[in-house]
DNA sequence: CATGAATGAGGCTTCATTCAT
DNA sequence: AATGAATGAAGCCTCATTCAT
């Protein structure tokens, strides 16, 4: 539409300072979300001026749309390359929990960014960072797949509801420890997190297999006894 | 708080022009967030004109705070009541998050005004807000405990963990119905949410755990008859 | 949709302050045309800020739009009353092209932010403008008529086409005459138009014919006078 | 003029880039007029950047002029070229007023450009424009002139005010038929507007009349004869 | 108590024009 | 001769807040 803007692919000053714009634009929206984000604070921060931002980009929601494309797209890629170093259907879960929950450590902004501002919009289901959501959230999807179909995992479980658990979670656990401002052990929360749910929390059946014990102890007590009676 | 209000009691007109101004503003705030409001779409809505507002609350910010802090206060209540009529533990969490769900189905607005608007102020955890939601948080918390100490809910389990689980996996669950624009069924989502938190998602070692008790009870039975025998 | 807009009827101070706003626009308007007038001009000379004016208009284009609508009300007001004093079907159509002719001495910018910017809009033929342009056009249409009914004028002519080479010509005489910066005699202009086109729609009696009596009658005189000769 | 052209006669390949500007240009205010048009669409079409369209223009504005005033002259040019081809004032009329309205069906934009933006400027009167504008009516003042001195027109009228009247009749009623978005027939325009001015502008010489006047010329002959006989 | 007109600062966006390369 | 990135001023519009009545 834009007949100023220059090609895709410009040259290689062009995409510094896109690259500038992007990352000034993502420190503001990170700070004060959409609403309250001032074309004028991003482009002050990319020590250029307002107009200079629409060079690059058509309006303010594009801008926010292309940080947080380029985020998830750099998530993507980083989970994908760690799960391939990465295995046992508990591990690779794990894993997706561990690196979730560097997202609210290193990125809590832009993750709120993504939850409360673009999924906001009614056309959010016909962007590209709906598609790079789906992308990112079927990681933890397919590895719930797969543990059913290794056995590993209860067969009768509903793998949306398990993401959910999941990602739901690892949010309000990450927000509750990050807003008491105290750090966030992320290995320790999700061992937390994962044992919770891998077990259930339904007292166990197991207090059971532990009288099994019990009773195999009593039985090795008594066989001995008796060998030596006779 | 309020240097222009007259008197913190105020009369009777006085209270129920504020209740008005209140009823006006969540609408508005529940339609179109917190920055997209205007006062004067407020002020016209309580059928007064805006500087009248700002006789009974000093600011855009306070109105909204109150507006979520009388709605908090109107579901801390609900759900102190409707727990009343249920027993068991079971039970109980499942009425919590029944509960929890419903704020999703019918007040979607203010839930997102609390996590979008609030949660992004710096002092949030000075605010009355935050003690409310914390009160709301505890019930929940509460029956968690009650069921590790009755013995029905695994008492390795961390109750703040379990409760993150469940807001958070509510949460996540309902953006994803809703947004699917296909209506949430709240009875439905809360047994699968509670059912699979309940019971864990690893797949359960029990038929071999049932197998030993058999070889077990074999073992016991002619162990017995070894011992009664000599 | 301007819940800020307040109630049609005003109160007197509201309406002297739309009719000063629209004298203002109307000013700018006239002299710079739509696209450049800003709404600061309008504002400074209206000696308010720009926001207030939103208080009364929705928008620079409303704006214009009332400002034409309330000359072209004045107008048709100016024709009906004049034309109640006139009779005779020339001198009704002379009226109609002398009021017009003055419109270009005294409105000459209105009439061409109507010309020029309005009938450019694509929606032009739903706005209110176009039924008072319509209404206005109509004067002259009727008194055609008119006069074709009464057998002053020429059944043959196509009423649209005369008013169109009536109102085009003031347009381009008026236009070519303020130009060369002299005044216009709109008195003089009015009898040149009407003139010119006069004796085309006017039921034909030329003066040649005159002519061709007086021949036939110096014949017929003469004629005579030959037989009393012989 | 342009202070930045190096030469007025540039090399060819700048006057080839000339062009291509001037055509781009002309393409982009024809469609959007001149303020909503923008240098960097007009850059883009012609290929180029906006930097250098500042190498063959000083401004928008002397690029618009530079644009109507090549319009213009070939507008003259046809003009010139189309009545070499045609004789008799009559048709000669009638050339200049079917290729008038030609403009309007093929040019309307740039007419548009012409009346709206050129017009109003304070300065038209000094501009190349203002003289071409003249030298194009002047073809029409031509003619009513020829017409007059050869008899075919009637020696009362002005010709300025029947230019007027053709010039802005057809301007009406192209307008007028181009708004209500039905096609303009140029040819059945014409005749309808030459058709009814022309029985008000022709001298008028009626077939009764022409029969009149033989009638009276013979008896005219006669009675000389028999005037000179006696 | 209430009004509601007015403010003024700020928001996003556009673009003609310039200038270092 | 050409580039094209950058500017900076301007444009329209919104609104929380104030204050004289």
């Amino acid at each position: 539409m834009s007949s100023r803007r220059t090609a895709k692919q410009g040259s290689n000053r062009q995409v510094l300072r896109e690259r500038e714009i992007i990352n000034a634009a993502r420190l503001v929206f990170e700070s004060t979300g959409f609403d309250s984000a001032s074309m004028a604070d991003i482009a002050a921060r990319a020590g250029i001026v307002e107009g200079t931002v629409y060079l690059y980009f058509d309006s303010k929601k594009e801008l926010m749309h292309r940080v947080v494309a380029e985020w998830y797209e750099g998530l993507i890629a980083s989970v994908s390359n760690g799960l391939a170093r990465v295995s046992g259907v508990r591990g690779r879960i794990r894993f997706c929990i561990l690196r979730h929950l560097r997202v609210y450590v290193e990125d809590t902004g832009l993750a709120n960014l993504m939850i409360r501002e673009l999924r906001r919009d009614k056309k959010f289901y016909e962007t590209e960072i709906y598609s790079l959501n789906k992308r990112y959230a079927a990681f933890m999807t397919a590895e719930i797949l797969e543990g059913i179909k290794q056995g590993e995992l209860n067969s009768d479980i509903a793998p949306d509801v398990v993401r959910d658990l999941i990602f739901g979670g690892i949010e309000h656990y990450a927000y509750r420890i990050l807003s008491g401002r105290g750090g966030l052990d992320i290995d320790l929360a999700a061992d937390r997190i994962l044992g919770t749910l891998w077990a259930g929390i339904a007292a166990p059946k197991n207090t059971s297999q532990i009288a099994l014990e019990d009773r195999i102890a009593r039985l090795e007590r008594m066989t001995l006894a008796n060998s030596e009676k006779s």
